[in-house]
DNA sequence: TCAAGGAGAGAAAACCTTTTCTCATGTCAT
DNA sequence: ATGACATGAGAAAAGGTTTTCTCTCCTTGA
């Protein structure tokens, strides 16, 4: 079914044809009428792929990423696919483990389709990807992975999101607020530490370590077991962290959230709503950033400006039971 | 950067330009190697549009599937991908929230861009996908979803999967062996189960419930707080399950492994590595499905013939801690 | 009545590549 | 010397769509 068939079905050129659906040229209202209507009949559908090849636009996009697991990547994939499926855009899906040579190869599939514009994500703010993209033909958003000086990089704000959550515990009443995260290596753990420095004041050690529940309970067993007065809350780096500080909790016949609250980092909502008691977290909004970064590559296919530079989103607090309290606004 | 450019540089026609670069046609050696190597040097990349507008191949798939969380979906993906990036071929995900309309969109969206074939998946093997995709002008096949009676589907082969997971068991000299699992209106409950009745006996009853951790805790309570022997195994139906249970098994003092084995399902990697001790598991091959998905979406893209019906793909086992054991070989 | 202009519609070029066909040249055998 | 044939290379069409340009016919105003 092409449009020489709709043409022909209407009795007219394939330039009024054309003309009719796309409603420009000038032609009577009776013929546009017509021939969209037997398009509409025969189930034509505009190849396009002969489309691009004219207009310079395929109506597709790349999504690179090195995050395998795909625990950050597929909210970020969800917000841009969300977004741009009402503009008939699709979006390729380039899983590279940081490997170099895989990323060159989806890089050179992508641009010989033609694609309008490519998202870089990953699973960390302070990496690259392993493929240099900084002199593509086509438009580059970073997001939640490190871009270049000159591009458009969307991140999560991790110390606004941080401050959300010791504020939270501040506003329940909670004074010794500990702070239990992953390795000083990465950048938002130090940016979320700062933050907590910032509103939680020095009451209480920050501890770092690794993104595993067993860090979390370690980290617990080294408080507890030191002599002293104890937390009244803790602000982990992450779910995970938080799951296991909880466990361990309990475990102590600590009580949450009675005894000490807890909030978790990233609302992992598979990990926080199973956790006993399903745990406080702070939503990094990863969605609503992938949606983002699909409105500013097209923006930037399109050919509008945006500003570079770093855009950071805000975190939300998401409260479930882990610290009492029952919502932000009560 | 075209075929013209390439022709113009090495001062042969388009024609010329065309057949050297794909080997074909007749012409003197050297002239073809000057043209491969201008190419070379210029960075020429044929155009995927133009080509694909002619030989009705567009080197792309699409991968439709309802699982939003991804944890299913995702190692498929990367079996798709990883099997097909080699052939040239990129992916287009479509998520699509069980949503009909979604679906259809994005199965237009597909069709308008030329897909060569559709790749349908989900995180169900006992639904369809809210999208009917039985008589499309592309090749489907059906990964981790239902089909049609004749479509070609692909699936863990769930029953091999929980006869291996109850025969390790077994093979440890365990004789109580107790199955929780999830809801037994999934297809896939009622196959493992039967399985393991299969090859435990009837000495423990089957407790069906709900995906949940939570589960895993309740029904461990419900076994020990009954009269009687108590079993000294359990193959949970998935890992959710399993983290429910051993953590259960902890809180009454029952060690896991010495007094009672406990086998997952799904191989959930993050949480199978997580829980104490760190979960023996079937792995489903999800990215080995994904891999023979792939290969066999292209075979019919094709042209090549590929028998119909549900071919099912081995589930291994994969050993840690919590049974007890080494490795399915000693 | 005639010129001007507008409305409606079609012809053709363009996008980039592949493929088939044709043509020119040179070689070999008779 | 001539016909047959192989070799190398180019011309042109095809694929489906959009867009610009051109053409015809009709209306309107002077």
């Amino acid at each position: 079914m092409t449009i020489h068939d709709v043409a022909a079905a209407a009795g007219v050129s394939i330039s009024t044809a054309s003309k009719a659906l796309n409603n420009t040229g000038r032609m009577g209202a009776e013929t546009r009428e017509r021939v969209k209507r037997i398009a509409g009949e025969i189930g034509f559908r505009p190849n396009a792929l002969a489309r691009g090849l004219l207009s310079k636009r395929s109506f597709t996009i790349g999504l690179l990423t090195n995050d395998t697991y795909g625990r950050f990547t597929l909210p970020v994939m969800a917000g841009i696919s969300e977004a741009l499926v009402d503009h008939g855009v699709s979006v390729f899906l380039c899983a590279i483990e940081d490997d170099p040579a895989l990323g060159q190869i989806h890089v050179d599939a992508m641009l010989d389709k033609q694609v309008d514009g490519i998202i870089a994500s990953g699973k960390r703010l302070d990496r690259r990807l392993p493929v240099d993209l900084s002199s593509l033909p086509v438009p580059v958003v970073y997001a939640f992975t490190e871009g270049t000086e000159t591009s458009v990089t969307l991140r999560s704000d991790d110390a606004q999101g941080a401050r959300l959550a010791v504020e939270w515990l501040a506003k329940l009443g909670r004074r010794r607020i500990a702070h239990i995260t992953g390795p000083e290596d990465f950048f938002s753990v130090r940016e979320r530490a700062s933050a907590y420095r910032e509103v939680a004041g020095d009451v209480e050690p920050i501890l770092y370590g690794v993104w595993a529940e067993s860090w979390g309970h370690e980290a617990v067993g080294s408080i507890w077991d030191r002599p002293g007065e104890k937390p009244d809350a803790i602000f982990c780096g992450n779910d995970q962290i938080a799951r296991g500080v909880v466990d361990a909790l309990r475990e102590r016949d600590v009580r949450v959230p009675e005894d000490v609250s807890v909030v978790g980092f990233d609302n992992w909502e598979i990990l926080a709503a199973q956790t006993r008691p399903p745990l406080t977290s702070i939503d990094m909004g990863l969605k609503e950033l992938g949606r983002e970064a699909g409105l500013t590559v097209l923006a930037l296919a399109e050919g509008r400006r945006v500003e570079p530079g770093v855009r950071k989103l805000p975190c939300r607090l998401v409260v479930r039971q882990s610290c009492g309290g029952m919502s932000p606004t009560e």
